[in-house]
DNA sequence: GCCAACGTTGGC
DNA sequence: GCCAACGTTGGC
């Protein structure tokens, strides 16, 4: 089983959303860059353990924990002409975008917030906190993982 | 709203 | 294949 991250910005879909979904499933959409589209088509598993984070928002936090229910496919926005998401170079019979389905898990009781995991020194190699990063789809070492549920956990 | 960091595009 | 220009992300 491996861990990741994903981001979101709450404006557009938030923890609370995929909490309030009816079978709290949802398409992991729109993903538009390669190295985020591997993790979702290749790496991804059924039941692998994802944590939520929310972007541009307030507070920037890691809101709680969703996991993989169906593994990579293709991601229909790519097609549809109306989608913000379409994609004109994209060929039906060998799709370039690839979504996964995640499942709300858990919700933490309290927000790990971006600066309480930039302070604490067992995450400091986390991919979320190095220079630059802009992966909105990310892997997670299991520690670091454990850690953030931890954290996660606390009053 | 600003801007650093990075990915993508396109002219050459 | 290089690289400048441009667009996007996302923290601040």
């Amino acid at each position: 089983m491996k861990y990741w991250l994903v981001k979101s910005e709450p404006e557009v879909f938030s923890f609370e959303d995929l909490k309030g979904r009816k079978d709290q499933i949802t398409f992991w959409d729109g993903v538009r860059n390669y190295q985020a589209r591997n993790y979702l088509r290749d790496e991804m598993k059924k039941g692998d353990q994802v944590l939520f984070y929310h972007s541009n928002a307030d507070p920037l936090a890691v809101m709680g924990i969703c996991k993989v229910v169906k593994e990579g496919y293709p991601d229909h926005t790519q097609f549809d002409i109306d989608s913000y998401h379409y994609d004109i170079k994209a060929d039906p019979k060998n799709p370039t975008w690839f979504m996964i389905d995640i499942k709300f898990v858990k919700e933490f009781k309290t927000p790990v917030t971006l600066q309480e995991i930039k302070s604490n020194p067992k995450l400091k190699k986390m991919q979320l906190v190095a220079r630059g990063n802009r992966l909105s789809v990310l892997p997670v070492k299991k520690e670091e993982f454990d850690e953030i549920v931890k954290m996660g956990q606390q009053k």
